[in-house]
This record gives C-alpha cells, structure tokens and sequence, in this order.
DNA sequence: CCGACATATATGGAAATACGTATATTCGAA
DNA sequence: TTCGAATATACGTATTTCCATATATGTCGG
C-alpha cells in the first residue's frame, strides 16, 4: 500500500520548502512533535499543522500520540526508492537544514519521547 | 553554479507528471528530440515544449540544436546528489515509464543523430 | 527568397495551491 | 466537568501553475 507513489506524487510533497523542511529535519532527528517543527522551523501553527497532515495523507509521515503531543516519523513502510531519494537528498543539504537543526537544538523544554524516559 | 538546487527547488521541477516523464525518459535512452518525446508522450507540442523550457530553465536539461531538430539531455554538470536522485528514481519506476517506452520505441522515422551516423 | 517543418513563446482563463485568521478537537490536570 | 495547552481543520482569498489556442522563430530544400 506504499506503492501509491509514482514519481511525480512523491516529488509533489516534496516541493513545497516547508514539507521538505519538515521531512528531512524529521529524517536527520528520527521523530519530532509538532511544537518542536514549530520552533525550528520558526514559522506558525496551522501552517505547520497543514503541512504535516498533507505528508501524513501522502503516507510520507506516520504519526503517533503521546500525552497532549502528537510525534511524526517517516513512515517506515515506504517503498526502498523513497527512503533512498530522502537519504540522499539530507546528506547532500546537511547545511541547507542546518538553521533549522541549530534552532531545534537551541530549544528549551522539548518533550520526553517514551523511548528516551522511564 | 549547478548548486542552485535546494531540495524544494529539485523537487517542484519534477513535481509535474510530465515533466517527471520527459526527465527519466530522456535519462533512460540518452537524449531525445522534441518530435520523439511529443510522440513518446502522446502530447501536444505547445506543452511539451513549455516544460522542457522549464526543465532548461531550471538546470536538469540541457539542449543542443542538430539541423531542424533540437535534442535534449541530462545536464552532464549536475550535482552527485540530484543524479543519484534521478538515478534511483528511474531504476525502481520502469514500469511507470513502460507506456511511453513503448511509444517512442515503435515510433517510425526517428531523426538520426550526429553520433550514431557518418 | 519562399514554403514546409521543427520548435518556441505569448496570452488569457481555469484549476490547484498556499496562506492567515478563526475555530474546533483532544488530552491532562485540577 | 471545566480550564489550558497542543494540535487539527474550515474558510475566504491571493497566488501560482497548467493548459489550449494562436503566433513567432529558426532551419532546410528548392
């Protein structure tokens, strides 16, 4: 069921700067909630939120609940094409990420994820 | 100077159907004239024409005129990371592109090019 | 130079997309 | 069950993108 993509409809998520923003900073970081996007990405809640449920309902993202967050990861699923074309894409624009990745960094009170608590 | 490609920048270039085709159709045989891919892709000429312009503008292709006929290829001066991009994408979407495959290749009076005549 | 062919561009309108603002939903704590 | 925080969605609008039609440009053969 992840074979919804052809060319043009992946690349379609990927052409707007936000969703690529989200997408790699999520593939560089493994799994992010939405007010640590908002931070880094520095831009506005519903903007945000837009663009996530687009990746979501492409099947780029899979999201899961915690508490009051809500965590977005890449959809493990994804045919193996996808994932290479994401990996390339982050090692080649590392520092076109990077304000983005200093501004998460530099984020106070982020979240616990479960995995990283108890 | 080929680093004029952000993420989002590559991506919208491919993000239209058929500009995704006439990409990966022209990387997979090589280069193509503008009569092969209108014949390949089954498509009016103004449109066409109008994305391979796009797609020159944008960096992918590049052109060279041969006589009456105009030849497209991959801009040999691409980064590593968009070839491998187009790369990974044509391997696993073959059968995506079978249709207009086809086409081209049952296509009669194929303009010759330079290097395969004299 | 002229006509035929290959290709490019201009133009106007229709459809898709993105955005800001406002509002709804969901959860946890009290 | 009410409040506040986190997130999602609705709605109206501005912008972008795409297309079809018409026209222009450039090349070749005569």
């Amino acid at each position: 069921m992840s074979d919804l993509f052809s060319p043009p409809t992946l690349f379609k998520c990927l052409a707007d700067a936000t969703r690529a923003r989200v997408t790699l900073l999520i593939l560089r970081e493994g799994e992010l909630c939405v007010c640590e996007l908002i931070h880094a990405l520095d831009d506005s809640q519903p903007k945000i939120s837009r663009h996530l449920a687009q990746l979501r309902s492409c099947g780029l993202l899979v999201d899961r609940r915690q508490g009051q967050w809500i965590y977005y990861r890449i959809n493990p699923a994804l045919p193996a094409w996808v994932t290479q074309v994401l990996d390339t894409t982050l090692q080649a624009n590392l520092p076109w990420l990077q304000d983005d990745a200093l501004r998460l960094n530099a984020m106070g009170d982020r979240p616990q994820r479960a995995s990283t608590c108890c």
